[in-house]
DNA sequence: GAATTTGCCTAAAGGCTTTAGGCAATTGCA
DNA sequence: TGCAATTGCCTAAAGCCTTTAGGCAAATTC
């Protein structure tokens, strides 16, 4: 009986791999078993269970995306900041995709704690060093640029973009020069009007 | 023998529910055989297999969204209007989560060309009629509604903006402020810049 | 009321997950 | 170097989900 020398990391790793070739939900101990060649009982000696295994493959995934963050932040500021941080992510997604989706798993409070996450949100924190803005503006500006971020390329990825004229590079640039005039010059909060400010009202009431 | 009455449309209002209380990934045609108290074998009279539900009921949720779109918008235009159909994703994620992940669905070129998938491209475009855009820059501005409005909700539905200070209702209140005024000046296209523009450079050699 | 269609059922095979218990390879220590 | 303890991968088995095939009974049609 030949050992494959199993730990975590090669499984998570490998996990990796796989979710990008056949995408992040199609990963299962079973299919990683196969990988290794080996009968899928022995894995569950390294991870505690399916969700386990998707956990670390989503932590790795969290880890290599702030690392390459962080490598292309240094150094800059302003727009080409707010633009390497973004092509990194964007990069990320095109290049890998299984890790990609794995990285926006929904993680348990433990798991997000142990995470690269706030490595994440530091980095976005640090951008708008080069804006000016206040600090509860800041907290709404970074969740925008997450928004943005996060749903622009999981639209991209997802086909969601595909079928219409410019193409999506040009969008996204288009994109990126927008959100650096708009942290420029980041609105006042608008006054609540009386006939359609309605609405206002009516999102409160569901909170 | 008694016959519950199965049909498409019903199996697909069931496992619209079914998701909104257990998550549409585990929405499982035996989850949803137990729930008509009929064998499982039963329901695969009403649809191909378990992908084609998981499709009827995005298309469902997508029909849904629409109608409420649609809806909302009667009767507004510019930021009202906006901020409408804003609202009325972001409600539609809360009372109906399941629902909401449902309508993210990738969905096959023909499913997709039969959805309301269309019917929401065009609400987004309504609403730029409000605001002073060129064509290309109507699509790229769609783009990035539709990136922020997605980005933002399932950010905000997966928890990941629990812990910090500013609440959530305060912040999309001001993403909505934010998105407007960057559509009543949107900003021209920056010029190339060189030593850090390289970005640019290396985004484009990806695709 | 008989014939046809339709709806739900039983049966069965195949896949993934997870636990329990076992033997062999490796490691650690005299 | 040789023995003991540990560790790694295995077999076995149970439970749940998917999907197909074929059958009987209820509903519909004429």
């Amino acid at each position: 009986m030949v050992r494959v020398g199993l730990t975590a990391e090669r499984l998570a790793q490998a996990g990796a791999e796989l979710a990008d070739e056949v995408g992040f939900d199609q990963v299962t101990v079973s299919a990683l078993a196969r990988r290794f060649d080996v009968k899928v009982a022995s894995l569950y000696s390294h991870v505690k269970n399916s969700q386990d295994l998707k956990t670390k493959i989503a932590l790795l995934a969290l880890e290599e995306l702030a690392d390459r963050g962080a490598a292309a932040l240094a150094g800059r500021a302003g727009k080409d900041a707010l633009a390497a941080l973004a092509n990194v992510y964007r990069d990320y997604a095109r290049e890998h995709p299984g890790r990609y989706a794995a990285a926006q798993l929904r993680l348990s409070p433990e798991a997000a704690a142990a995470s690269a996450g706030g490595r994440h949100a530091q980095m976005t924190r640090a951008i708008l060093r080069g804006y000016d803005l206040t600090e509860p503006d800041q907290t709404h500006a970074v969740r925008l640029l997450g928004s943005v971020f996060h749903g622009y390329i999981s639209l991209e990825l997802g086909g969601g973009f595909s079928h219409s004229a410019p193409d999506t590079q040009e969008t996204w640039s288009r994109i990126l020069d927008a959100l650096d005039a708009l942290l420029r010059s980041w609105p006042e909060p608008a006054p609540a009007r009386d006939p359609a400010g309605a609405r206002i009202g009516e999102a409160r009431q569901q909170v």
